[in-house]
DNA sequence: CTGAAAGCGCTTACAG
DNA sequence: CTGAAAGCGCTTACAG
């Protein structure tokens, strides 16, 4: 009899081809403790000589266990992002999970669109960075009855999904009081759009840590620019303009950064020599030879790796709950600080 | 009756409900013709109240289509593959597709793997990049028996598996052609190693120019430096050293390119004064304040969005092949050339 | 150790 | 227009 051409071989064909029944080819399949080794044997080689290949979804279907993970986040053009999904995939995948990402471009639509899909396809879990959290994201998070992680964002009171994430705060103290320790007092600041969770955190650490040295910000109306290097640019401008006795910047983020080294330098202000500059993130450009920013390094691949971890546990142990994990930063020194006993006025 | 307490709702469940049968549900599901618009509406408005969301496993496994596309890349964390991503999923998305990606990390292994979970997952399509046309990979794209899309790599002789790249030759052409228009005739090569097919179309493009123009490459042992920016650095060293007469210089990519600024700035040499740089890729980093870089751009993230247009249309005529698509690169003209005439030698 | 049967959640002829 | 039945490819008690 002619074999149908090019149809899937299923676990039927292989049966038949050897005379046992179906239930005996799964017990193969599955490393089954109750089979001869020989049936066993017998089997596994049909099936290498047939090319049969599972069909995962008729077995998810019935182990109500789909070995998928949805991994939803804002812009995997962002190499913060990238780094993530990368440690997320590498871990994940060692466990023969399948990531399924959802790249939602800001768009809660999108989200909600794939969260929807995670339903219905029966994922086992999720990581997500919602754009937002909005009500109807987060309802739907809960609806889920998945594990999920959250990553980068923090859950609305009394809600208990763990987060990974890293110490916003305490990366900005520690910038901070690494411009103390050099000797400067008149620090300004270059901020993340103020409805930025992580910008208000990094605030936090700014504000607090001069207030712990009975200094104040400058300029007095904290300078709240957006992301860019473009933003870092004017709000640079205008720091400087408000505040000209400033001589160290501590910058939200390293695009912010990288826009006030840029006009420093078209405006002939040297660096560090008359004012210092830090970042915040570690992007790889810090460390290009123009620019060796001194920044805040946030453990991004390990952010990734650190979820896919939990999450694991997490679907291993059937809980819906776990305590947040916080990384921890670390600060990055290049060319972009002096001592204030250097400092040219 | 007490309703089992989150327990997944089904077809059954909603049947139940309102007094049908399963397959008016299903009906009214797939917006079959035959069913009465009341009848439909009740459905609906059950399913709205239980909260249903049709199971996809189930809905695959008969349908024999399963709405999802594997995406297959070296590294999810490199720019280029992060814009192609992006495209790629934002076309397929806007269709229903899933992707799932595979973040292979130029290993072999990971590739096998992944083309496993493709059949097993009985995925529609694919779109992939393997890190080397191997035997063994090409005979498992073979055997997919699903459309594929490669990305960026060539099928081997006599299987037409359609690809979506770049012209690399012509965009080496246009690169050198640009240097020759200023005057320049001792243009300089860092190239991409040895092995790289785009690393030697690029070759060709720069060599066969020359030519055309009477003109001898430099230095004459052509220099396939790598990839990094401390390639370019060491490799314009080399150069300047074998060729110090050198006034252009066309970098394979614009990470050499970048390398090669660095080592002219640090040697005091002026870009564009005495040397005029082009690169290819246009990274983001060449629009920085301090590099300027010219180059060559590819439209990335279009290339994902042919990709993935391509791949939905041969999805949808059931065909494993089609014609190629080249997409054109473009010159983006920054601040590392200048005219011959102002060339201080 | 093995097979027949029921079932996972859904769809689709087929009869009525 | 509607329902009963068979079936997608697999797993898992249950009986032998």
């Amino acid at each position: 009899m002619p074999e149908r051409m090019r149809d899937m071989v299923t676990i039927k064909d292989i049966a038949k081809q050897i005379g046992v029944s179906v239930s005996t080819v799964s017990r193969a399949l599955n490393n089954h403790p109750d089979i001869k080794p020989e049936t066993k044997r017998e089997v596994l080689e049909a099936m290498e000589r047939l090319q049969y290949t599972p069909n995962a979804l008729a077995r998810s279907l019935i182990n109500k266990k789909s070995y998928t993970v949805g991994l939803m986040i804002p812009d995997i053009t962002d190499p913060f992002f990238a780094a993530i999904a990368d440690g997320v995939e590498e871990i994940l995948s060692d466990s023969g999970y399948q990531v399924v990402y959802g790249n939602t471009t800001h768009k809660q639509e999108k989200e909600i669109r794939f969260l929807n899909s995670v339903i219905e396809r029966k994922m086992d879990g999720i990581i997500a960075t919602p754009d937002v959290m909005s009500e109807e994201i987060v309802d739907m998070l809960e609806r889920l009855q998945i594990p999920v992680v959250l990553l980068r964002r923090r859950p609305p009171e009394g809600l208990k999904i763990p987060v990974v994430d890293v110490d916003h705060y305490q990366g900005a103290c520690s910038a901070v009081q690494y411009l103390l320790s050099l000797g400067h007092s008149r620090i300004g600041f270059l901020g993340l759009p103020p409805y930025s969770f992580t910008g208000q955190e990094r605030f936090r650490g700014y504000i607090d840590t001069l207030a712990a040295h009975g200094l104040e910000p400058l300029p007095k109306e904290p300078l709240f620019a957006g992301r860019t290097i473009e933003h870092g640019f004017k709000a640079m401008a205008r720091l400087y303009e408000e505040a000209p006795e400033v001589t160290a910047v501590f910058a939200a983020n390293d695009m912010l950064g990288i826009g006030a080294l840029e006009w420093l330098a078209k405006n002939g202000i040297r660096v560090p020599d008359r004012i210092s500059v830090v970042g915040f993130d570690n992007l790889e450009v810090t460390d290009l030879h123009w620019i060796k920013l001194t920044t805040i390094s946030q453990p991004r691949n390990l952010m990734g790796k650190k979820a896919a971890e939990l999450l694991l546990q997490m679907m291993k142990e059937h809980v819906l709950t776990h305590d947040p994990i916080f990384l921890d930063t670390e600060l990055i020194v290049r060319e972009t600080c002096a001592p204030m006993s250097r400092v040219k006025a």
